[in-house]
DNA sequence: CATGAATGAGCCTTCATTCAT
DNA sequence: TATGAATGAAGGCTCATTCAT
């Protein structure tokens, strides 16, 4: 049922998105939605919620404590480009939809985005300290927008598997693009 | 004109966005926004043309030919940083706002981000030959990503001067996050 | 739903017939005449349509074959006075408000109004005959004419029977105004 | 600019009759409409009375007294069949587009159609009694009834003669349809 | 005088949301 | 419990009408 949400709104977007065809994609009628998931905006705050743990759980699962940092990063960003790869439509919702307007649930849909930062300001940190983590957050804005633009860019060359996408932006992010 | 209808359209989203609220922001009656800039579609797309072409031509004025390559960099980054810090509302349409799918203007803004990373591209190329761009082109994705993730948090830090952005995202994706 | 509406135009016209009023009219709510009649255009163009099939129907049923002429003509006269007596919007829907042009179901209005006038140019001509039946298309224009401005007559005057008026016109149109 | 009104109200009807068009067909400015016509209530009405008044000195001017009473019934009839084939826009503002609604102008409608009855009924009394009059008023209703339907048919048939229609309408009503 | 420019008001249409079954 | 059916509320768009020039 969150799944169907998740596709309307990915393809429609917010406002686009019809109650009718959520329900009638989940393949229920539409007062079970609203008994189930609540208005509108809840729905599409429970997508957010889903898609952003989801997201998180993979790349902390893929992320062991202990490694090198830029082993660390590494198998971040490739739970990172997986994620993108095979669910495509939660992305989509996570990082176009879920940007636009400040409605009502502006502020829901910024703490879910936030917590993505924080786990990856957390894996570039060299230790959990406050102002390390701090010092961390611009970086790892930069980073996640690095990664959405070379994924975008993934989306129209099929043939490149994450690892090869995660080749890419390591060389560029932690190598750096200065000649030697 | 466009000025009010940018700044309604960045705080409120395209489909929140009520044209009496352009209307009175603008200070004329509504139907002086369907006169001279026609219906809500087409004055989105209006804003989005030409938020769009004033960052192109403070980006392509500020990278003369000739320079180094990451001095070149530098400088378009200085531009695109600046842009944003000026011109708040214009870029959360052009980034936030007009990214959503579905909608008729779809097509517009992935043109503008196309010419955007075309010539980010041509910056990072040695050379102007078709295979250096094809192989920069990436690079450019992830580059410009980049920067749109470190603006968003400048959107949080307007303490942050464009300069101190650009040294942020120079020693990230030139030098590389990789410790010496 | 639909004789709320055709009182509705009935009374006002097309354009000064408003949704509101019609929804009113027929104790519904606006959204029902668009889930179950679709927008104002497809409304009218419903009320025409079944209107000008019940008075068809009507005449078709009060005119058995195998008469002779002249009684044939009288009672697909009296089949049409009881008509616009019984059913006064109906025929003013028809025959006065549809005529306006410029609308875009300018088409489907002429059709139904062409569809009387061959059941009528049909009970005048001896024979099935396509060239026989073209002979009296004008002769059923002008018989519709005068059925209607004698029926108009007769709104001021409700004394007057179906049959009286149908006694008259029959004198006019059959016997002919000429002295013997 | 009466005249140019008159061809958009017939072309459009009066509600799709837009003030710009009808300034603009007149060659000159709306405020001018407004200036020497009055709104658009006031220009449709003017636009009536002219051409009603105009058919009627058609009609009146046609039918000296004396004649035989079928003789001066076929010289009215050739004047308004005239009328129509010369002056299509005129009449269908008239027949068509003035029948509208219960507008503020459906008594001036009403009254010009009114004299017209009234100038056709003196024409079939023998003589000007007052109860000679009553008794032909149904007729002249019914007569201008065919001698509109006939006209509308003639619309469609332009190579049809005013004589011609004239022919066919005497035959109707005053030989009458009976086979001798 | 003639007009370009501007607006108040109103109508069609849609959709999130909820009862009664 | 699950739903078909119904609606309140709101927004886009147009047009008759009028000033200021």
């Amino acid at each position: 049922m969150l799944d169907a949400a998740v596709g309307v709104f990915s393809r429609r977007g917010f406002h686009l998105a019809a109650m009718d065809e959520i329900a009638e994609a989940a393949g229920v009628s539409k007062p079970m939605i609203y008994a189930y998931l609540g208005a509108k905006d809840e729905l599409f705050i429970a997508c957010i919620r889903r898609e952003a743990q989801r997201l998180m759980d993979l790349i902390t699962a893929a992320v062991p404590a202990g490694l090198a940092p830029h082993e660390q990063l590494r198998r971040g960003l490739l739970a990172f480009f997986t994620f993108v790869a095979e669910h495509r439509d939660s992305w989509i919702v996570l990082y176009r939809q879920a940007r636009v307007q400040g409605g009502p649930f502006a502020g829901e849909i910024a703490a879910a985005r936030g917590r993505i930062i924080v786990l990856v300001a957390g894996l570039l940190a060299d230790s959990p300290h406050e102002e390390e983590l701090a010092r961390s957050t611009p970086v790892a804005h930069a980073l996640v927008g690095a990664a959405e633009g070379l994924s975008e860019w993934g989306l129209d060359h099929p043939e490149e598997s994450p690892e090869a996408l995660v080749n890419r932006l390591m060389k560029i992010v932690w190598t750096g693009l200065a000649p030697k």
